[in-house]
RNA sequence: GCACCCGUAGCUCAGCUGGAUAGAGCGCCACCCUCCGAAGGUGGAGGCCACACGUUCGAAUCGUGUCGGGUGCGCCA
């Protein structure tokens, strides 16, 4: 349940009934109505723009439509005021007995509270990471692993059939070198010196895969020349990598559904057939491309090139399906991937790229609108990057010196949970600072910390209150009489409870998680604003000694804060904390 | 040169498909608490929402342009 849509369910209803007695014309569009809560809560609980959004369209002055409606909302036995403010807009007062039945639902619905039925079933494929399978993955990786894991949870909370998966680009240049560079270290495993030429891979994780080589080629593969070793090594080597891969992930809690790989698609004529789709809606050409203006390579030749004409969808320039020498750019299997994820009979697309693959947008965008005839939308996110922190200070990282940061690292030190919840605290788009020394500081300036704690407090006043006789189970505190929670201070909170099913749903549509962190931080902040007046008004703290009736009301109150943030981590993938240490 | 993202308080950032007097944390100032409902609390100062036009009853939000920062720009993925 939502109680704002419910609310604007009502004013739409009175709209409509103004309409069959002629106080409105018929067939108004009323898609732009909102009911939001205002920004100031002097104005009341609810607000509708109504009398604004169809002066002009009625041709009748707002306020003469914000007065007939507000007579008739304030029929309605769950609005007790309804007033004209400002250039139009319509306050509500609800009555009290909805903030409170706002309580009880969540008790009742408990961890679905705020599930959202927005979605419909519709398919959506969200596609992250997508790592290259050549070494383990570093923070940026991360941040992507985070951001598209918690996007995946909130899509399927507002009613979306998500499948959550990860492309394998094992099919490129790139795991050639792959394979070479496990050669050496196979070599070396073989008591040989390791040739680590400039170009191949230098780290360390290969060197269990050398001696991997080792225990299943023996000897057997030394002095052969690469053509009969490249294939063999090449699997064997990314097969390596992905476990590696999959295992970091899994330190993060990241589970994938399907693993798509690049290399199946070659041989199969999907690449072939891709490109003929696209060739029959005539999109497909040899031609030249124009040099960039203004940073035209020295070494600039004109060449022939097999084109795809994204021009026609939006794109810059022509984008090239096959290099010089024939074989085909890494974006034609991917225009292959993207029409098999169609053929799938996906909805909606969602791919998850780093920022510095921004210019690789339009290209995508224009395939998949291509091949899709522009019924499956593809939403691209850009993840910024991470800038790293130690006790205030950058911390520089250099893959040649050796020095840089793998996901691994980050978990192992800051923890899964605060590594997760930090990388929401901000929007997907913007550069993210993450300090190894902050993100575990104990205060109030640190979001995961303070949210963990009002979870705690939840839990411990639980506790306390059971102790003197509630019935702390859910069901018991949803059969409170909750009528006894009258206090404007705990309306106010019972209302913030009552804006979580509505974030939900705006989170969802904006394809952002990062409001659900800030939401819970917001809630959080409430609920330890709320427990400290108690210290200075004893009537306002949630345990009162000898009497039940009041300590349960407001435990129901306090429990459906904890429903909600459990709720709300569940989304970012963050287990709730029962006590700080 | 072109495209995309960004520009909001001293700092780091939110701002809900355009909505009323633009918010939070840190920092700063004042007061309170010295409590085991704990790892502080309350209040305050501080902003031409980069700039200029435009659309609108109404713009931080939409459009155009300018300035500033980031990213990318055939035969890498």
């Amino acid at each position: 349940m939502n109680l704002f849509s419910d609310i604007r369910a009502l004013v739409i209803d009175a709209l409509a009934q103004m309409e069959q007695l002629g106080e409105l014309p018929a067939g108004l569009d009323t898609t732009a109505v909102t009911v939001e809560p205002p920004r100031d809560p002097a104005h009341g609980d609810m607000a509708t723009n109504a009398a604004m959004v169809l002066a002009k369209p009625a041709g009748k002055k707002p306020r003469e439509i914000a007065d007939a409606l507000a007579a008739r909302l304030a029929a309605d036995p769950r609005i007790i005021a309804a007033d004209v403010a400002g250039p139009g807009f319509l306050n509500l007062r609800l009555a009290p007995g909805e903030w409170q039945g706002v309580v009880q639902v969540a008790l009742r619905e408990g961890a679905d509270f705020g599930r959202s039925t927005m979605g419909k079933g519709t398919k959506v494929n969200v596609e992250f990471v997508s790592a290259n399978p050549t070494g383990p993955m570093h923070v940026g990786h991360t941040r992507g692993a985070v951001f598209g894991d918690a996007l995946a949870t909130l899509l399927d909370f507002a009613g979306y059939d998500v499948t959550r998966e990860y492309y394998i680009n094992d099919g490129g240049a790139q795991v050639d070198v792959l394979a070479r560079s496990a050669y050496e270290r196979y070599r070396e495993a073989n008591g040989l010196e390791p040739a680590i030429r400039e170009g191949l891979y230098p780290g360390d994780y290969l060197i269990p895969v050398g001696e991997a080589l080792k225990a299943k080629y023996g000897t057997g593969l030394l002095d052969k020349p690469e053509s009969e070793w490249l294939v063999e090594i090449r699997e064997f080597a990314t097969e390596a990598m992905m476990e590696m891969i999959r295992a970091d992930l899994a330190l993060l809690n990241v589970h994938m559904d399907v693993f798509s790989s690049e290399k199946a698609l070659y041989g199969t004529g999907r690449i072939e057939a891709a490109i003929d789709r696209l060739r029959e809606a005539g999109l497909i050409y040899e031609g030249t491309l124009e040099p960039p203006k203004g940073k035209a390579p020295e070494d600039w030749e004109p060449r022939q090139q097999t084109l795809f004409r994204s021009t026609a969808h939006g794109d810059d320039v022509d984008r090239p399906v096959k290099k010089s020498d024939g074989s085909w750019t890494y974006f034609a299997p991917d225009i292959a991937y993207h029409w098999d994820k169609i053929d799938r009979g996906f909805d909606q697309l969602i791919d998850v790229f780093g920022a510095d693959h921004g210019g690789y947008v339009k290209r995508m965008t224009a395939a998949v609108k291509a091949l899709s005839d522009g019924r499956v939308p593809l939403d691209i996110k850009l993840i910024q990057l991470v800038k790293l922190f130690k006790n205030g200070e950058p911390f520089k990282m250099s893959k040649r010196a050796g020095t840089f940061v793998t996901l691994r690292d980050v978990v192992e030190q800051a923890g899964a949970e605060v590594t997760r919840f930090h990388m929401l605290t901000r929007k997907n788009d913007a550069a993210l600072d993450f300090d190894f020394d902050k993100v575990l500081e104990q205060s109030k300036d640190n979001p995961v910390w303070y949210v963990q704690y009002a979870s705690a407090r939840v839990n411990s006043v639980l506790k306390k209150a059971a102790e003197l006789g509630v019935d702390v189970s859910d069901a018991g505190l949803a059969g409170a009489d909750l009528s006894l929670l009258s206090h404007p201070a705990e309306l106010e909170l019972a209302r913030k409870v009552a804006e979580w099913p509505r974030t939900i749903e705006i989170a969802a549509r904006s394809g952002e998680p990062h409001r659900i962190a800030f939401f819970l931080y917001d809630i959080a902040s409430d609920l330890h604003s709320l427990w400290n007046r108690g210290n200075d008004d004893p009537a306002l703290r949630f345990v009162q000694e000898g009497d039940l009736a009041a300590t349960s009301a407001k435990i129901a109150l306090v429990r459906a804060v904890g429903v909600v943030i459990s709720a709300g981590l569940g989304i970012l993938g963050v287990t709730p904390a029962k006590e700080m240490r």
